[in-house]
RNA sequence: CGCGGAGUGGAGCAGUCUGGUAGCUCGUCGGGCUCAUAACCCGAAGGUCAUAGGUUCAAAUCCUGUCUCCGCAA
């Protein structure tokens, strides 16, 4: 049986811990996660979904505010003496010491076909950028960011519809099984790391909120990009009337209008002009309320009556 | 107790400050026009104004409590 601890913090990760728990071939020795922080409206005190899972079932957790700066949890993980960490979505850089720990090594999982996309934000970049396909990775860690050697990859198509949520979900779900080949594979030595290719390298920044605000003067497929490429984390968005004005879905018309413009109410929704072609709202939530159509938003507003 | 917005026919909103006949746009249904229509014209149905209490001759509107939804921030 092959002992691990698993690094990680958010849903993403979730089905990945899960599997590994309920599999014979692991023992989840203990997890490590972010501290409980203040969260949502009322700022309550939240913990992790991987903690509530931990906690669910019983396992040893560290929550460190920095592991490279807390000598008494590295020392407890040392203790455990356990054949990989594996680390996916955990939010803190680990240092040579804590590498050191495991027998066999410590393995990363990442949202995109690397070199492309390293850092913190690939799945939705990817989506953002227009890409096709997109992946997972596994790679041995080093110190520097997402550089480490590939163990292993999975391509996965996007179509053009998709939305970050999807693919949060199909990448939720695919990594499981290429955690447990990884691990398989580098534990009787049948799996060999290939370095990265040098080029093709770029990094997936965080969003600013500069990046969310809708910019009319993009292309029609660009501000449609944006808008699944965010959707609902965190959203694109417009300002109306001093409102803040969520876009949910869109659709590219192959159409003309002034940047920026109310074009026409049509059964489906509100027609925007942009840089490029129209963009058709779909469904928006303004500030203060739930999601709508985007007809009856634009509807309630007056906008384009006569 | 982090800051803030909102609950009014099926939908989205106005009306609340300055209490006194329930309003607008859309949808639905019926009819008309049209070669035709998501367009246009005429008409109809549909609301205990989130909820409980209070003030008043009179409350969607003022006061108090409760519930629900949401935005920011983190």
């Amino acid at each position: 049986m092959i002992s691990i601890v698993f690094f990680g913090t958010p849903a993403i990760a979730l089905k990945s811990l899960e599997y590994l728990y309920n599999s014979d071939k692991f023992n989840v020795l203990a997890v490590v996660t972010q501290p409980d922080k203040p969260a949502g409206r009322g700022h309550k005190l939240t913990m992790s979904p991987i903690k509530q899972f931990a906690i669910e079932k019983g396992l040893p957790v560290f929550q460190p505010k920095s592991i490279r700066k807390e000598p008494e949890i590295i020392s407890e993980l040392k203790k455990l003496s356990p054949d990989f960490f594996v680390t996916f979505a955990f939010g803190q850089i680990l240092s040579q010491e804590v590498l050191d720990i495991p027998k066999f090594e410590t393995i990363n999982l990442h949202a995109s076909l690397l070199p492309k996309y390293r850092g913190a934000n690939p799945i939705q970049r990817a989506i953002i950028n227009g890409d096709k396909k997109t992946g997972i990775c596994t790679m041995i860690t080093e110190l520097g960011l997402d550089c480490g050697d590939v163990c292993l990859k999975e391509v996965i198509d996007i179509p053009d519809n998709m939305t970050c949520v999807d693919l949060f979900e199909e990448i939720s779900s695919k990594s499981p099984q290429l955690i447990e080949k990884t691990l398989t594979g580098l534990a009787n030595n049948t799996l060999i790391p290939q370095k990265q290719c040098s080029d093709g390298v770029c990094m997936a920044n965080k969003l600013t909120k500069e990046e969310t605000l809708i910019d009319w003067s993009k292309t029609a497929q660009d501000i449609h990009n944006l808008v699944r490429g965010i959707y609902k984390f965190p959203s694109a968005y417009f300002m109306h009337n001093g409102k803040i004005i969520k876009v949910l879905e869109t659709r590219v018309l192959p159409e003309q209008g002034k940047c920026g413009d109310f074009v026409r109410l049509s059964k489906e929704g509100l027609v925007v002009g942009c840089g490029k072609d129209c963009i058709l709202l779909v469904k928006v939530k303004p500030e203060g309320k739930g999601e709508m159509p985007a007809r009856d938003w634009a509807n309630g507003q007056h906008i384009l009556q006569k």
